[in-house]
DNA sequence: GATACTTCAATGCG
DNA sequence: CCGCATTGAAGTAT
């Protein structure tokens, strides 16, 4: 039940500043891709880090010992006044050429071995391929997962294979994608991956148990069932009630150990803590009736545990009245209290439980169904300074919330959603988009944008990043593919943002909305610059991206090892940018400038780059690493400046202490 | 151990 | 945008 706030490390030493362990440069010469080696696939995570901390600043308050802010001020701010005034821009058009002066140019693509190098970028990043055709017989696949943490996870592994999950089902999606509809054969990804992972035994806390369950907390959002059964909160596949066979008085009897709650039932709206449930069975299916439901399996459990006073956990189904989106949301331990039989609506008994939130756990469901209110705006957001910070500017409003003490804004800026481009980056060479006729479709290898990225879509069909790559080509505003899906980071914000007051760290960045891994959530928005026609001052200013900081590389897209395709090649993932870039959100900016610098991030930065009226740009987009649950704060690792050509592999640290209260903390950053 | 059965999934089609 | 049919895999029961 510990979430991060609730424990931090002793602050006073962070003076004292560990090496930094895994740093490398971003541009590492030669093939040196580290041998995937079933580390966690995003650098490691403290097993209690933490994930849905719903109102933290209340709860934070409380816990967090004062971080002597005077000594250490925290990152990113300016000085405080004026009071804030959010000058909307409109939209930047191509009706200024004089300020959409673009980059310097790509060498045109070298699509013969299907890889778009860049001018300027003088290490080839391929990696020769090692592995043998990943067929089961003559696979040697290891999840790296040993037998005692595949039986009792803990919180680093429950993260690490929900991503190795997520990876390979963006794979298997996009694979199918890519292929005619006659011979697809991936319709559920989502099952593939899944029982792949389960085979390979990429899994953890098989052993099953009622309560607690060693790494998954409160609050943790799901988007599949099988993420549940292979983290061990919820094994089944698709019935909702999980159970165990354990030793009673007399003879062996079921207890239950979870629950997933649809809302395919009616549910009480009333009261978030308290759910009537419905038995299972009895349904109508294509050769049956539907019947009475009898005491047996999940039924039977469920009522031995409400004898017995043993809690079952509850998950969550939800669905957002305003799009699609369905997940599951893990709202901790219920005691059932009661349980009857009731006629059900095909007039067949069924039986109905009453279960109650235990006590003291950390709101996950509730404060999911008072954000639903917020939308309605009845009763407003609490601590609401500004609804909307954009000025209507962002088609999806962006909160302006202080919960935590009087400031009433952060200093002066003008709010944009275009990347000013400064005159230094001019483009050498003009670029072409495709000439697809109303979309690029996956797999089409007559389009040129697909065959930029190497032949891959870079997206799935909702939208969702597949891989990380060096960079990421997408359709132009020129293109004639009007309606085409490769044009993700063009689109503008599509998660209801709120900026924040933190407790310590100024403000931030959070999300009312659950947010997919993979998801596109905004560029970084400001005034972009040639770092090396910019004197080093500027470059050091707060509020500003520096594409040529060191980063911690880490592992996200799937493992090779698991796809079962031959084709592929393990590329680096790392980014790859033509050109020292700086882009300075000091002035001019969007939502990307408020988020703060984790080292256990769950965002990270992808170069993106889209051509117009012949000339290419690059963008910085930012993209979910893991599920973030609702109100969880956005951070990605700022990486650490790199002191000019004195480096000689000595370790490199940051000019600013950091606060992320991550057990991993690198101790600085900037 | 094989195999049948159960199951509040997820998708795509009309 | 929906209802419906289709395909589905783990775990349990036989």
């Amino acid at each position: 039940m510990e979430r991060n706030g609730g424990h931090y490390t002793d602050k006073t030493r962070v003076l004292d500043i560990k090496p930094l362990r895994t740093l490398r440069p971003v541009f590492p010469s030669g093939n040196q891709a580290p041998p995937f080696v079933c580390a966690p696939p995003f650098g490691p995570f403290p097993p209690g880090f933490s994930s849905f901390y719903p109102f933290s600043s209340s709860q934070a308050n409380q816990h967090t010992p004062d971080l002597n802010q005077a000594q250490y001020p925290p990152q990113h701010q300016q000085p405080q006044n004026p009071p804030p005034v959010y000058q909307q821009q409109p939209p930047q058009h191509a009706s200024e050429p004089s300020l959409v002066t673009p980059l310097r140019s790509f060498r045109s693509p070298d699509v013969s071995n299907g890889n778009a190098e860049l001018e300027g970028s003088t290490v080839k990043r391929r990696i020769p391929k090692k592995r043998p055709i990943a067929r089961p017989e003559n696979m040697n696949f290891e999840s790296g997962i040993n037998v005692a943490d595949r039986e009792n996870g803990n919180r680093e592994l429950v993260l690490s294979v929900l991503m190795r999950f997520d990876a390979l089902r963006r794979r298997f999606a996009q694979l199918e994608d890519a292929k005619e509809a006659v011979s697809g054969i991936i319709k559920r990804p989502d099952l593939k991956s899944g029982s792949t992972c389960m085979g390979r035994g990429v899994r953890t806390n098989t052993k099953k148990r009622p309560g607690i369950v060693p790494g998954v907390e409160i609050g943790d959002v799901f988007f599949f069932r099988f993420e549940m059964c292979l983290v061990g909160l919820h094994s089944p596949s698709m019935a909702g009630i999980d159970y165990l066979v354990v030793k009673g008085e007399t003879e062996e009897e079921p207890i239950a150990t979870s629950i997933v709650s649809s809302g395919y039932y009616d549910n009480d709206e009333g009261n978030p803590d308290v759910l009537i449930y419905t038995g299972q069975g009895g349904n109508a299916d294509k050769d049956k009736q539907s019947s009475d439901q009898k005491l047996e399996r999940g039924n039977l459990a469920l009522e031995k545990s409400l004898r017995r006073d043993s809690a079952v956990r509850v998950i969550r189904g939800l669905k957002e009245a305003s799009h699609n989106a369905k997940m599951y949301i893990y709202d901790g331990l219920y005691e059932i209290k009661e349980s009857w039989v009731e006629k059900g609506k095909s007039g067949h008994n069924t039986f109905k439980y009453k279960l109650v939130r235990a006590p003291g756990q950390p709101p996950a469901f509730a404060s999911w169904t008072a954000i639903q209110k917020w939308k309605t705006g009845v009763p407003s957001r609490q601590g609401l300074i500004l609804p909307d910070m954009t000025s209507g500017v962002e088609s999806i409003p962006v909160s302006l919330v202080n919960e935590v003490d009087t400031d009433n804004g952060p200093a002066y800026f003008t709010y944009s959603t275009t990347v000013k481009y400064s005159e230094s980056f001019k483009l050498m060479q003009p670029s072409f988009g495709c000439d697809c006729a109303n979309l690029c479709k996956p797999g089409n290898l007559d389009c040129h944008c697909i065959r930029k990225n190497g032949g891959d879509f870079p997206y799935t069909g909702n939208g969702i990043l597949v891989s990380r790559k060096p960079m990421i080509y997408e359709c132009s505003p020129s293109c004639p593919c009007s309606t085409c899906k490769n044009k993700v980071t063009q689109m503008g914000v599509k998660v209801r943002l709120e900026v924040f007051k933190s407790a310590n760290r100024g403000w931030g960045l959070r999300s009312w909305d659950a947010i997919r891994a993979g998801s596109f959530i905004c560029i970084y928005v400001g005034e972009a610059k040639d770092k090396s026609k910019v004197q080093q001052t500027m470059a050091n200013d707060d509020y500003t991206f520096d594409t040529t900081n060191v980063y911690n590389p880490f592992k996200w897209n799937y493992e090779p090892g698991l796809a079962d395709e031959d084709a592929c090649e393990e590329m680096s993932e790392e980014s790859e940018i033509p050109l020292p870039l700086i882009i300075s959100a000091k002035n001019v900016g969007n939502v990307a400038r408020f988020m703060n610098h984790s080292c256990s991030p769950n965002v990270f930065w992808q170069p993106v780059s889209y051509e117009n009226n012949s000339q290419l740009f690059v963008h910085v987009a930012f993209f979910a690493i893991s599920h973030i649950p609702p109100m969880t704060e956005l951070t990605y690792d700022y990486g650490v400046s790199r002191p000019s050509g004195t480096q000689n592999g000595n370790p490199l640290y940051g000019k600013k202490k950091c606060f992320c209260g991550s057990a991993y903390c690198r101790g600085s950053f900037g």
